[in-house]
DNA sequence: CTTTTTCCCTGGACGC
DNA sequence: TGCGTCCAGGGAAAAA
């Protein structure tokens, strides 16, 4: 599940890779990726763009070109970008190509299909992006300070805040649990509560989680794939996420499994209060 | 406004 | 071996 180590690991890879590179041919075969517009359409308005930047922002992948047009990707549950320079053999679950005009492909994969395409123009990128997206969480002005403020008067468990994208932006699932285990806050504390000290240590374990994952090129535990097509190794150094009765790395307690906001949630019921 | 629930989608794991 | 059921979860949309 591509979260923002994911995400990241893919773009700094594909970055050199695309930058200065023309869209020469777009093929797009399943209709939900670019949902509710055309498929044929988007790749029409694709082909012949040169790519000027490769961003992130949250989960988003930010494919900007030379034109101002903007393609955001978002891979979602199992999304997968791969670059190939021997060409894109059929395979299982190709939602797209990319052609450039190097030779090599970008090849589109995503089981699951929740993944999404979605072209702008450049001046509705930002819109879009900040209806949708709170604090960037390795930028410098993240601070412990304006995640607080986020988090005043919420009543929601600090697990379901971090999900928020609206107010953090790139933390899912895995991730969550590993910066709460950092911070040793319980997840179903409500978020609104946490004191100051409890913010600094919250706000230091989500970027330690976070690096932690982008040093090991992300977690592979189906799907996720760098562009290279390797796994990530994050995932043999998870220290709460799936380890459920495992004890504790810290204090030995058995790891605890429930369930917040629809989504497994495991903690250490010992050391995270 | 905030919060909760449902839905989308496929395949792997599991019980019988 | 085969079939039904549950689970994985990001985010949009609907419901509360």
């Amino acid at each position: 599940m591509p979260e923002l180590p994911e995400v990241e690991t893919v773009r700094a890879s594909l970055e050199p890779k695309l930058v200065g590179r023309r869209f020469e041919e777009v093929e797009i075969h399943d209709s939900r990726l670019t949902r509710p517009v055309d498929p044929a359409e988007v790749a029409a308005e694709l082909e012949g763009e040169r790519v000027s930047a490769v961003d992130r922002r949250g989960k988003y992948l930010i494919v900007r070109f030379e034109s101002g047009l903007v393609l955001l990707i978002h891979l979602r549950m199992t999304g997968n970008l791969v670059h190939s320079r021997n060409g894109a053999q059929a395979q299982a679950h190709l939602r797209a190509v990319v052609k450039l005009d190097d030779g090599s492909d970008v090849i589109y994969r995503d089981v699951r299909r929740f993944g999404t395409w979605l072209v702008l123009a450049a001046d509705e990128v930002d819109t879009y992006l900040a209806a949708r997206l709170g604090l960037e969480p390795l930028e410098r002005t993240f601070s412990a300070r304006n995640l607080g403020e986020r988090l005043v008067g919420r009543r929601v468990s600090i697990k379901a805040a971090l999900l928020d994208q609206r107010i953090l932006a790139g933390v899912g699932n895995i991730y969550a649990d590993e910066a709460l285990w950092r911070a040793r806050i319980d997840p179903r504390r409500p978020a609104g509560e946490l004191d100051r000290g409890e913010l600094g240590k919250l706000h230091r374990g989500i970027r330690r989680a976070l690096e932690a994952g982008i040093a090991r090129q992300g977690a592979t535990l189906r799907d996720y794939r760098t562009p290279e097509g390797a796994a990530g190794t994050m995932q043999n150094e998870f220290k709460v996420y799936g380890r459920g009765s495992e004890p504790c790395l810290r204090c030995g307690t058995p790891i605890a499994k429930t369930r917040i906001a629809g989504r497994g949630t495991w903690f250490c019921p010992g050391c995270q209060r």
